[in-house]
DNA sequence: ACTCTGCGAAGAGGA
């Protein structure tokens, strides 16, 4: 049996006689998930005593396969020969960060922290795992040797590679393995597996290992190595995946080490053992170090979040503040120390001292540079720990992936169960298409061009691969591209931990590479310059030209076009807030232009692929075509595919493609990726800056000279998991801080007057107004159709309906049936079921209402950025307003803003009036 | 209590 829950009290360790001889033990009280309440202890045996030094008053403790005992009336456990112990299971662990961890705890914390910048070492070895992986799937190798260097085109450009060059050494390297691989397929049994996706409840660890053999994992490893041995991490990775292996129950004796660079070319130079393939077994000893490992990570982990949230902890690092008289603790980090590793063998030791140095870490390695100011490193931990408690949300994603049964997982809309498997067809080689039949209606997060895992129905105990969604038909056809075949039974959302790593390494860039002009601006120092006069170059700096005329970018709009001259002429930022229907993107489009015919580079950035493209598409209006857009085939909408940048193809091409454009757009997640990291920009302009968190900023703008937000404040913020400080844009703290570098667009070309006077009047200070007389003035009317055929209660720009409906769950079925009545009324009187959208909180009653009508309906969320002529709101809340989603009155003014003509709210008059903001919205509508 | 977009899914190396 096994025993769980949070750690209550830690005892020290002893040391007993047994009848086996002396044995150190320690015991833990915790306070099990079931049964008694009261806290009970639990004895750790021998090196389980090690991982009881890194427990932790409330930390989660898992031990397996306990002995049960009775002593002096109380119910105790201890650890048995089979026993694991797992502190904190439900922090998941990448096997690649145990590998790191155990070489030295802080090249872990470093990677981490700094992500993997893009070196030849990594795209090599990424071309010889691919390569891999075909010649297991029966590849021909030059096929795949020629493919999948092409493949790594922009790569290998970026760093000064020719094909050539590097087709010859993948094809040394692959040449060890193909031979190697012909020596093991001679006898039957061989089964290889590659590319084996694992997730485990229970050790708290996830991976994918290279591939299996037999059931025991196989690493690649495109190094050299002419020891007998293989290397001591080597080892701990694969026996990462033996342990996971054994936990689906198969039984991996060895590990399998393949060091490519081990070929019969350098037999006569180097002595020792070249075979490329070294074997190694897996014992139980060795499989507990590794978990025992794991837990030291966890642990730190652990104590990273809470020591730093609690001042009373013990043995953590303490920074005093300027007042000297306040201590501030800081998230604990590992210093080296803990491993016996040598710095100056490692890799990373200047990036180790130069963190250390300003980040006034302790490190082994020493430290170099001076720490950067106290109110930089307070904002590092403040914003390390938050997007550290955002990884955790994550990890809880996944566990959602066997803690939830299959149906709640479905009705989550986080799965697509019961898929009845149609076949399996083998598209080209090593690529198979998979197809399946949904069930019913079955809904789900999942979208076409989606990574996913899919399963024969168990994702996480049985066979899953993670798979690229082709095809959601409306007909319920799923086809899914797999590297391997899998019976397809089961479609999961994948959680990825891409985004939480993207802004550490973001935030690492701010604070340490950042320029220091740069950050007096970010951290308060210094309000942001502007050039009084556009000049060309460092000319303009002076504030004596008067003379000439203001400079005219919009001719029609003064706000608009006061946007454009701030951004042009600041030395720093410049922030332009963009209520809604204020011509946002037309007025980055023409900032964009007048950058460029500066001769400035630009990045142009934004949240999600619709801005960026919505962006792109306006300056191309405006018949700017010299543009680059960085991003997935499936993340760039059609039209922008002719200038997406293709990674495949000739290196040199690729990469001047890349270097040379005027003009770069891409998302904020993509600008912290490797190949936009290399990048250099004079000016990165930053759309929907207030849906982004500081630290996501930071990877747009970290990659130019001066920075353009564009955002509304006003509208929803960041999507984050956690509560913690990155639900505030950097947008939004900078607009505050400096309301000078600031330009609002007040002319709104989208709503009547009616509608508008709302949101203007408790958003916008009353500033906001028609640009026309013409937008003030439109009407159901312009529509062609006549008021009189409406019902009596719709028809008057605004208009409150109370269907008496009841509120169940996060649907109101009365309200869903009046809101599809409503909308067939529009219809009918002869407004185009096109220019009608229906919007609602909970996507429940989006649901509800979607089976009711035709028309576009969706969440405030999905909604913003786009408009209809007529808008229908379903608020679902009766008797009271309880729920989070009300508490934020910015998605009211989303919901409200999206309406051209017509705005029709449909609610529980009581519920609404429970709340003064509600309450004037109610009065407004009724007027 | 809700909302939910991005990410190539990881990936390497030497005394």
């Amino acid at each position: 049996m096994n025993v769980r829950g949070p750690i209550v009290s830690v005892e020290d360790t002893r040391t007993v006689s047994t009848s086996y001889g002396d044995r150190e033990l320690r015991e833990i009280r915790i306070r099990p998930e079931r049964g008694a309440a009261d806290p009970v202890r639990v004895t750790l045996w021998g090196k389980w005593a090690q991982t009881g030094e890194h427990a932790r008053i409330g930390m989660e403790l898992l031990v397996t396969d306990v002995e049960v005992d009775e002593f002096r009336g109380e119910t105790t456990y201890a650890t048995t020969r089979e026993s694991w112990v797992v502190l904190e299971p439900d922090f998941l662990v990448d096997v690649t960060g145990i590998r790191s961890w155990v070489q030295c705890p802080r090249m872990y914390y470093l990677n981490k922290l700094s992500g993997i910048p893009l070196n030849y070492p990594v795209v090599k070895g990424t071309i010889v795992h691919e390569v891999f992986g075909d010649l297991l799937r029966g590849v021909d190798l030059e096929e795949s040797v020629t493919e999948r260097v092409a493949e790594a085109g922009l790569d290998l450009g970026l760093l000064g590679y020719d094909a050539a060059e590097v087709e010859d050494e993948v094809r040394r390297n692959a040449a060890a393995i193909e031979g190697w691989l012909a020596q093991g397929t001679l006898t039957d049994e061989d089964t290889w597996r590659s590319e084996f996706t694992l997730i485990s409840p229970r050790f708290g660890l996830k991976g994918r290992a290279d591939a299996l053999r037999r059931g025991t994992p196989v690493e690649l490893k495109t190094g050299k190595n002419t020891n007998r041995e293989p290397r001591f991490h080597d080892k701990v990775q694969a026996a990462c995946y033996a342990l996971m292996l054994e936990e689906r129950g198969e039984d991996p004796d060895i590990g399998t080490l393949l060091y490519t660079k081990n070929t019969a070319l350098d037999r006569n130079e180097e002595s020792g053992d070249l075979a490329p393939a070294k074997e190694f077994s897996v014992g139980r000893g060795f499989l507990e170090f590794v978990v025992r490992e794991r837990n030291a990570l966890a642990a730190m982990e652990w104590r990273a979040l809470h020591d730093a949230a609690n001042d009373d902890a013990p043995d953590v690092d303490t920074v005093d503040d300027d007042g000297g008289d306040e201590a501030r603790t800081r998230p604990t980090v590992p210093t080296g120390y803990e491993a016996d590793a040598k710095c100056q063998f490692c890799f990373e030791q200047d990036t180790c001292m130069v963190v250390s140095g300003r980040l006034d870490q302790e490190s082994k390695a020493g430290q170099v540079g001076r720490p950067v100011p106290d109110e930089e490193l307070v904002y590092f931990d403040r914003f390390y720990t938050a997007i550290e408690e955002e990884r955790r949300e994550t990890h809880a994603e996944y566990r959602k992936l066997w803690e939830q049964t299959p149906a709640e997982r479905a009705a989550d809309d986080r799965a697509l169960i019961d898929l009845e498997p149609l076949g399996k067809t083998e598209i080209s080689e090593a690529r198979w298409e998979l197809r399946a039949r949904k069930p019913g209606d079955a809904v789900s997060k999942l979208r076409e061009g989606d990574v996913a895992l899919a399963s024969d129905g168990d994702p996480v105990g049985g066979h899953a691969e993670l798979v690229r969604i082709r095809r959601l038909g409306p007909d319920g056809e799923v086809v899914v591209e797999a590297d391997e075949p899998v019976t397809l039974r089961r479609l999961d959302v994948y959680p990825s931990e891409i985004s939480v790593d993207r802004m550490l390494t973001a935030l690492h860039d701010a604070v340490l590479k950042g320029d220091p002009d740069r950050k007096d601006v970010i951290f308060g120092r210094r309000e942001p310059a502007f050039k009084s006069v556009v000049g060309s170059g460092a000319a303009g700096d002076a504030d004596l030209s008067d003379e000439g005329a203001e400079p005219v970018y919009i001719d029609n709009n003064a706000s608009q076009n006061a946007a454009v001259d701030l951004a042009v002429r600041a030395a720093d930022c410049a922030l332009i807030h963009g209520p809604p229907g204020t011509g946002k993107t037309y007025t980055i489009a023409r900032t964009i232009r007048a950058l460029c015919e500066r001769g400035d580079r630009v990045l142009l950035a934004a949240f999600t692929n619709r801005a960026v493209d919505n962006a792109l598409e306006a300056l191309r209006d405006q018949g700017f075509e010299d543009v680059v857009r960085v991003g997935t085939e499936t993340g760039v909408r059609e039209d922008m595919q002719d200038v997406r940048l293709r990674t495949r193809g000739d290196p040199d091409e690729r990469a001047a493609e890349l270097k040379t454009a005027p003009v770069v757009a891409a998302t904020t997640a993509a600008c912290g990726s490797r190949v936009l990291r290399e990048c250099e920009f004079d000016v990165a302009l930053v759309d929907e800056a207030s849906q982004l968190t500081e630290p996501s900023t930071h990877a747009a703008i970290t990659l130019a000279d001066r920075f353009v937000l564009v955002g509304d404040h006003q509208q929803l913020p960041p999507v984050v998991r956690a509560e913690n400080d990155l639900q505030r844009s950097l947008f939004e703290r900078l607009i505050e801080l400096y309301p000078d570098a600031g330009v609002m667009l007040d002319r709104q070309y989208r709503m009547s007057q009616r509608i508008q006077a709302f949101a203007s009047a408790e958003f916008y200070d009353g500033a906001l107004r028609p640009a026309t007389p013409a937008v003030a003035g439109q009407s159901l009317t312009d529509l062609g159709v006549a008021v009189d055929d409406l019902p009596e209660e719709l028809g008057h720009g605004v208009n409150f309906i109370d269907p008496d409906g009841r509120r169940d769950g996060n649907r109101n079925v009365r309200e869903a049936e009046r809101v599809a009545e409503i909308v067939a009324s529009y219809i009918k009187a002869g407004v185009d079921p096109d220019d009608i959208g229906v919007i609602a909180p909970f996507r429940a009653q989006v649901a509800e209402i979607s089976r009711r009508t035709d028309v576009t309906v969706d969440t405030v969320d999905r909604f913003q950025g786009s408009a209809k002529e007529v808008i229908v709101v379903s608020f679902v809340a009766s008797g009271t307003l309880d729920g989070p989603i009300f508490d934020d009155y910015r998605r009211v003014n989303v919901a409200l803003t999206r309406a051209k003509k017509e705005l029709t709210l449909v609610g529980d008059a009581a519920a609404l009036a429970s709340d003064p903001f509600y309450r004037r919205m109610l009065a407004w509508a009724r007027r």
